[in-house]
RNA sequence: GGGCGGUUAGCUCAGCUGGUCAGAGCGCCUGCCUUACAAGCAGGAGGCCGGGGGUUCGAGCCCCUCACCGCCCACCA
């Protein structure tokens, strides 16, 4: 194996990736034994994909995150279990099977509910593990021995039982009431699954004439067909041009049914006419008023989405639209329309299946939610429950204390069948159908929701107190996008302290949304998604990912490990765009590790003392691995993964590769090099430790090549820093050192000299004793004391550096610059002096900060003085 | 209608409790096939930190306000 280090200049994700999976899923490290206690142990319930899903740029983000979380704790010696499983996903799996027998020339109407499920459990077979594959592509170290799904029989138990504890307890309940009714998926759907959208419809006004004869009220709808429907009038109260009108009655053209003319405070006067038809069958707010009135609830649209009987013979049948149409016609016809004007409002739309929310009244299962929600209020403004980013915790709670009736019943066939039986009267609910004859069971099946949030306790195997809900339960991070807070977080936590007796987590980490480059959302049907797979391992790269760098045509293979650091690195903002660039650096990230890997690694004599500093640059590296240690940990504390990859990436490009490995060089090619070779590969192995909850693959890659590394990376500690290495002294010397380079690197840029080329210079600054040598070879120069007049003069901390000799100098340019970098520097001077002048300045700002400004000034003036 | 984010180099974004904070990656320009890496290395150009007020000795960083952009929540026909 060691020949690939020798051989290989490029790592090759595609070629180690499969590998090091297989390594580790051999080990079986993935599946924690289930001891100890929740508070020593670490756990992450995944967010159930839908079965039918794939992966998508939301799943490899957060199953980026949660990776790396997991990966840490496992490394800090945590028994960590990532709960990995899938979601039966009501609604989007019945909807795919569906249209695969619609292609298969039959319906779910036609093979019936037993086979249609059948059929769904079939397709589930072979097109299930999909996502679960693509989890362990990405390197996630899920716990996959024990894999659930949330129509499996265990957890179909915990579900019944929970309904049947709910309904003992009185908090569900089945009632006729004003739901959200979905016509693509003729089902019932909560609030939380519709979406309002901008439509522009047309607003018509109808006289409503009165009994009495005297004049007509003129009412304004969007809705004309609802009106065969309407029960009544309302005006407000206060509204003096209809207060003498409350108590008469109005006809209702075309039906001629009396409407009953009332006084309701939810009528905006300045709306329209300022009368309101109450249709209580067909709207939310009517449906309201008409329950507090005791007004006739008429059903003038049926679940089908065509007009019922009640519409009246001359509508019945007709689509919602088609009676709209024909409704709009007998008015004009009766001369009823006064006017019409086009009107933008929002009007609602199934989130499922696109559309337009049909309101009307249905008899469904509710959930009270008051008792739930007591509790699950309280962990979270104790703090037992954090939400990250905090902000959250304000828009949680607002919802939470206005949290409404849960509408838990769906039409549908694939999911958790309502354990309730009827018979005549009877009802009966139970976790077994009911003794005796006549029984007929509830058809629906529970929101999908209502059983994803047990999730937490449910894949541990609650009800039964088994081992696995001792050891990690309560979780500790629970990790989503924020559209799920509602419809999701907020009913584990109150089923989690409901029926398992403790909250589900303690954290709950609300990642970025991840947009396309054009800041639209990702989505299939726009074209704007990505397959996280086409990343890893090369695929097509839609027209709008491509530009620039990256032109429309295929991705190359980046390897996950690219991918994962790209996602995160992106991840800082609540929205944020997709950004190529990102995934590349992750990939030049990896490369670079595996080759400063190579520089150390094959040069390392077998034999290696203790690693300890034996000079400044040493210290130096030991000192900024300590920092960047520290960096890493705060960072996974906080959540801030962005900052965790991008301070890798700078800890890695801009201190051991670009500085430290370079300054040991000379050291490195000695034939004496344990000394040096033992602090290299201290430094190398703790960077890989570092950095392996991020980019797991290579690291592990690399460590297997590490002498004496034995076993697998993901199980060795996650390095702490150590305060003792900090050494401030050594960070100092090779900070000027550095700049020292940098500065004369230009300056050789600009007198033309030749790469190669050694040139003459002359150090007239201070504080490079430990460091002359190195600066000298890294910038190509040779000290000397001659005092001949300097080509070039750069100015360096704490002094200058003359740089004496040079083939083609451009001595005009040259004077231009020094003039130039005079005016910097006396510019910089006055400002300082300007500063210290001040005497407000010297007074209120802390005393550190105004000896800083002194020694900046001093450092000014002797580089100035060095320029002359 | 309420709430939350965002507006910093050509592009995508970092800038943690206000004091070397004006940065990174990519792109662009100039050199280098220097014995870890050409998917590399070195150097360079490029920004009145959205507009306007204010607080402060000092403000991308705090307050007010305006303007756009995005998202979440919400029963105005």
């Amino acid at each position: 194996m060691s020949s690939d280090l020798e051989t290989r200049t490029r790592y090759e994700p595609s070629e180690a990736e499969p590998r090091v999976f297989e390594r580790w899923e051999q080990s079986g490290r993935f599946h924690p034994e289930p001891e100890g206690t929740p508070e020593e142990n670490y756990s992450i319930a995944i967010p159930p994909p839908n079965v039918t899903g794939a992966l998508h740029m939301g799943h490899a983000l957060n199953g980026s995150i949660q990776d790396a979380l997991i990966r840490h704790a496992r490394m800090q010696g945590r028994n960590a279990k990532w709960i990995l499983g899938t979601d039966h996903a009501g609604i989007a799996t019945q909807t795919q099977v569906e249209r695969m027998l619609r292609s298969q020339g039959t319906s779910r109407e036609e093979i019936g509910r037993e086979a249609f499920i059948e059929r769904t459990w079939e397709w589930r077979e072979q097109y299930g593990g999909t996502i679960i594959e693509q989890y362990k592509r990405l390197g996630a170290s899920a716990d996959y021995t024990e894999e659930r799904f949330t129509l499996d029989s265990a957890y179909a138990h915990a579900v019944q039982k929970v309904f049947v504890d709910l309904f003992a307890k009185g908090l569900i309940y089945r009632d006729n009431y004003m739901v959200n009714w979905d016509p693509g998926s003729r089902s019932a759907i909560s609030d939380l699954e519709v979406e309002e959208r901008e439509v522009t419809d047309t607003l018509y006004y109808v006289d409503y004439p009165l009994e009495s004869g005297r004049g007509s009220l003129t009412i304004a709808t969007v809705r004309p067909e609802t009106m065969l429907a309407d029960t009544a009038i309302a005006v407000h109260p206060d509204d003096d041009r209809y207060t003498r009108l409350v108590g008469e009655t109005a006809i209702l053209p075309i039906v001629g049914r009396r409407l009953k003319i009332i006084a309701d405070p939810y009528v905006k006067p300045g709306f329209g006419t300022g009368a309101l038809k109450i249709t209580p069958g067909h709207d939310p707010n009517d449906f309201e008023i008409g329950r507090a009135h005791g007004l006739e609830e008429i059903s003038a649209i049926g679940e089908d989405g065509r007009m019922t009987p009640e519409a009246g013979e001359r509508f019945q049948g007709m689509t919602a639209l088609e009676a709209r149409e024909a409704v709009v016609a007998a008015l004009r016809e009766a001369g009823a329309i006064a006017r019409t004007e086009p009107y933008t409002h929002n009007v609602p739309f199934s989130h499922r299946s696109g559309e337009r929310i049909e309101p009307l009244i249905s008899l469904q299962w509710f959930m009270r939610m008051e008792e739930l929600v007591e509790p699950a209020i309280e962990v979270v403004t104790s703090g037992r429950i954090k939400i990250h980013p905090e902000n959250w915790t304000r828009v949680y709670l607002n919802w939470m204390e206005n949290i409404r009736p849960w509408c838990i019943s769906r039409q549908l066939w694939w999911g958790h069948q309502i354990p309730v039986w009827y018979r005549g009267e009877e009802t009966y609910c139970g976790m077994e159908a009911p003794e005796g004859e006549g029984w007929v069971r509830d058809p629906d099946v529970l929101d999908t929701w209502f059983s994803s949030g047990l999730w937490p306790f449910a894949t541990l195997g609650w009800p039964e107190d088994t081992p696995q809900l001792r050891a990690f339960y309560p979780t500790d991070v629970l990790s989503t996008g924020r559209e799920i807070l509602f419809l999701w977080v907020a009913r584990m936590i109150m089923f989690g302290i409901e029926f398992a007796g403790d909250i589900p987590f303690t954290d709950v980490y609300l990642h970025s949304i991840i947009q396309a480059p054009d800041g639209r959302r990702m989505s299939k049907s726009l074209g704007t998604g990505i397959d996280p797979l086409a990343l890893i391992e090369g695929g097509p790269r839609p027209p709008v990912y491509g530009s620039g760098a990256h032109p429309p045509g295929e991705f190359p293979a980046y390897g996950a490990d690219a991918v994962r650091f790209g996602l995160l690195a992106m991840s800082s903002s609540q929205d944020v765009r997709f950004n190529e660039d990102k995934v590349a650096q992750g990939r030049q990230l990896a490369n670079k590790l595996w080759n400063a890997s190579r520089l150390v690694l094959l040069r390392a004599p077998d034999e290696l003392p203790q690693p300890q500093a034996s000079t400044v640059e040493d210290a130096w590296i030991l000192s900024r691995l300590q920092r960047a240690k520290a960096a890493t940990e705060r960072a996974f504390e906080t959540f801030e993964f962005h900052r965790a990859v991008l301070g890798l990436y700078d800890f890695v490009y801009g201190e051991l590769c670009d500085w430290y490995l370079e300054l040991i060089k000379p050291r490195l090619y000695a034939d004496d090099n344990a000394e040096v070779s033992a602090v290299a590969l201290h430094v190398l192995s703790e960077t890989l430790a570092l950095a392996h909850p991020v980019i797991p693959f290579v690291t592990e890659e690399i460590w297997s090549f590490v002498p004496g590394s034995g076993g697998l990376l993901m199980a060795q500690p996650f390095p702490a820093a150590d305060e003792a290495l900090i050494d401030d002294v050594a960070e100092a010397e090779i900070a000027r050192a550095i700049e020292a380079v940098e500065e004369l690197r230009g300056g050789r840029d600009r007198v033309g000299a030749p790469p190669g080329r050694t040139l003459e210079a002359r150090l007239d600054a201070g504080g490079y004793d430990r460091t002359l040598d190195a600066v000298a070879r890294l910038a190509r120069v040779e000290w000397s004391t001659n005092g001949t007049q300097p080509v070039a003069t750069v100015p360096v901390p704490g002094g200058s550096i003359a740089i004496l000799t040079s083939d083609a100098v451009d001595t005009e340019a040259e004077a231009r610059r020094t003039a130039a970098a005079r005016q910097r520097l006396d510019g910089e001077i006055a400002r300082a002096e300007g500063k210290l002048a001040n005497r407000g300045f010297v007074d209120k700002a802390p005393a550190q900060v105004v000896e800083a400004e002194r020694a900046k000034l001093a450092r000014l003036r002797s580089e100035l003085e060095a320029l002359d």
